[in-house]
RNA sequence: UGGGGCGUCGCCAAGCGGUAAGGCACGGGUCUUUGGAUCCCGCACUCGGAGGUUCGAAUCCUCCCGCCCCAGCCA
């Protein structure tokens, strides 16, 4: 075990919690949560919290908890519990035993409430919500108190056992927190504690009729847990002061500390639950799962292996400063495990006819592929080859420019795996559309070695035209058109910029035979083209999948070059 | 303009008084039956700006500039 750096990079968290360890403080221990609350799937930046409190767990031998912050019945849902346990356990994490849920809480937190009335720190407010925001001022004028603030104990303690007891309507009442209408913190201006919702909890059913706030549940809940460190995003720093208060003033039986760590941001997308779920309820997309979604639900369709967004999580850091994550890096940690494990097939998204000219009719050749030139142990299949073929539009072009390697008319290439040919004819349609290219093979390169000693400068991919297996191919594009959609401003909002062309459907793609009946979620490497997985939708008869990236093209990058430099 | 944060390469990000890690991207080369992968090489005399302290400053001090968050009975 020495010598060999679990590698992962120094952060200011890290950093902390290390030096907690050295010091024996918590008894040595470290004991993390991920407390999402279920109102929305997954998405990559939760993943960034998953990944940094199960990863500082199990590097400083604590555990980390997995806890349902479920204290607002109005916006979650049982479908969200769902998959939101799914797809942590699909990112490799494991909870064990320790599902908790803030409403496991609901009793001691009531009890904790009673406390601190007894002691003259909290108080029923019957303001209305309205008032409440008036009385509580503004940024730079301190607020003011509100009338029934020095309600006595005894009516305190009748007024919100009657709130338990369901005795008023939503809105009638709060309960807040003495603290200080004058503070400049907001969150200190006497907080609400409580708020009446006669609504089902999903767990608690018609138990309750009033519902802790957030800021009145979570560090009580952390302290009930035996949490050590709680890390939340940077929105909360101002709420530190309000969940070290609840802390000091009740006789919680742990200490936990709130650190605050920024936000995920990844370019050409969106991360706020709000707007994925505008785009889900407006149809934007075919739901949260559609695999243009930055969700972990998404991604998986998708084809992004869990290993994949682990790394990536891993080589974005975890700073204070707002930031914004390019795309690249997400599909370059996509890429480097595909590449590793993914299986090479051959199939071509946009057919072109090829007939070998003295290649017999009817006969059929079973030539030797590759399934994984980085995995010699995934071995070779047989590829059927014939007489009438298919290979990718792009790989021909009549009037080939300089750089271009591929076939054109005279020019020989080798077919992977199979032979060379060249093209000898061209026969095109009354528009002068290339429908048919007529070329002649050299069965002297069987396999796709000239013995002569003969070079070719491309490789293409090829499909038997009478073996092949049809498929519909989804391509996706960006969600958004623009990078950073933030700043909205002069009355666009971030839909003005949704990119139409995010999906793009090929209905009728050639594949090589040995795909015929792959299961959802299958990964292989269309060679030359990029990564691509079953999707759910496929059936045996009609097969269905979703291009997770494509392979880096530098040949792309160069015909772009070209255009502009003609343009 | 009250309070809380943050400013190091195109994008992330180490660094915490001893003379700018790393990754992505980018450029060049090697190799190649994927214009993929691999492997090499290059890529911040400078850390938002200006002063100051010091033998020495991205790191300490002062002032200035810029960006983000907070006025839910959301989390």
């Amino acid at each position: 075990m020495n010598g060999v750096e679990t590698r992962v990079p120094p952060n200011f968290i890290r950093t902390i919690v290390a030096e907690d360890v050295k010091n024996g403080k918590n008894g040595g221990k470290v004991l993390t949560r991920f407390p999402p609350e279920p109102n929305g799937y997954l998405h990559i930046g939760h993943a960034k919290s998953i990944c940094l409190n199960f990863g500082l767990a199990a590097e400083f031998g604590g555990l980390c908890n997995f806890r349902f912050d479920d204290t607002n019945p109005g916006k979650e849902e049982i479908e969200y519990v769902d998959s939101i346990m799914n797809d942590v356990r699909w990112l490799g994490f494991d909870w064990q035993d320790r599902l908790y849920h803030a409403s496991d809480y609901f009793e001691r937190l009531y009890q904790w409430a009673l406390d601190l009335i007894k002691g003259g720190k909290a108080y029923v407010d019957s303001l209305s919500a309205d008032q409440i925001r008036e009385y509580r001022g503004t940024l730079t004028e301190p607020g003011k108190e509100s009338p029934f603030r020095n309600r006595s104990v005894s009516e305190n303690l009748d007024l919100f056992e009657r709130m338990r007891a369901g005795e008023f309507v939503d809105g009638e009442h709060v309960l807040r927190a003495k603290i200080d209408m004058a503070s400049p913190n907001l969150n200190l201006r006497d907080p609400v504690m409580y708020r009446i919702r006669h609504l089902p909890h999903w767990r608690t059913g018609d138990k309750w009729c009033i519902y802790p706030m957030y800021d009145y549940a979570h560090g009580q809940s952390d302290a009930l847990e035996g949490i050590t460190h709680s890390i939340c995003t940077m929105e909360y720093e101002d709420h530190r002061a309000l969940y070290d208060w609840y802390l000091d003033n009740l006789d919680v039986p742990s200490r936990p500390r709130q650190y605050e760590f920024a936000r995920l941001n990844l370019a050409y997308t969106v991360m706020s639950k709000r707007k994925l779920l505008q785009l889900v309820q407006e149809g934007y997309v075919a739901g949260w799962d559609d695999p243009r979604m930055p969700t972990l639900a998404g991604m998986r369709r998708r084809g992004y292996p869990a290993e994949a967004i682990r790394n990536f999580c891993e080589r974005i850091g975890v700073g204070k400063r707002e930031s914004m994550v390019d795309y690249g890096l997400l599909e370059f940690s996509v890429r480097e495990v595909l590449n590793l494990k993914a299986l090479r097939m051959m199939s071509v998204l946009r057919p072109l006819k090829v007939v070998i000219e003295n290649y017999p009719e009817g006969q059929v050749d079973q030539l030797e592929a590759i399934n994984n030139p980085e995995d010699a142990s995934s071995g070779v299949r047989s590829v059927p080859f014939s007489r009438v073929l298919y290979i990718e539009r792009d790989d021909f072009m009549e009037n080939p420019p300089k750089q271009f390697f591929r076939l054109s008319p005279g020019r020989e290439v080798r077919l992977r795996y199979a032979y060379f040919i060249k093209c000898v004819d061209v026969v095109k349609d009354e528009n002068g559309e290339v429908t048919e290219l007529r070329c002649v093979y050299d069965p002297a390169t069987r396999g796709g070695d000239s013995p002569d000693g003969r070079k070719v400068k491309a490789t293409l991919h090829w499909v038997s035209a009478a073996h092949a297996v049809q498929a519909e191919i989804r391509l996706y594009d960006t969600l958004l058109n623009r990078p950073d959609v933030s700043d909205e401003g002069s009355g666009a909002t971030f839909r003005d910029f949704i990119n139409p062309r995010s999906l793009e459907v090929i209905a009728d793609a050639k594949l090589e035979p040995a795909l015929a009946g792959a299961p959802a979620g299958a990964t292989y490497q269309f060679e030359r083209l990029g990564y691509f997985c079953v999707d759910p939708d496929s059936k045996p008869e009609k097969m269905v999948f979703n291009r997770t990236v494509t392979l880096r093209d530098t040949w792309a990058k160069v015909a772009k070059a070209n255009e502009i430099k003609r343009a």
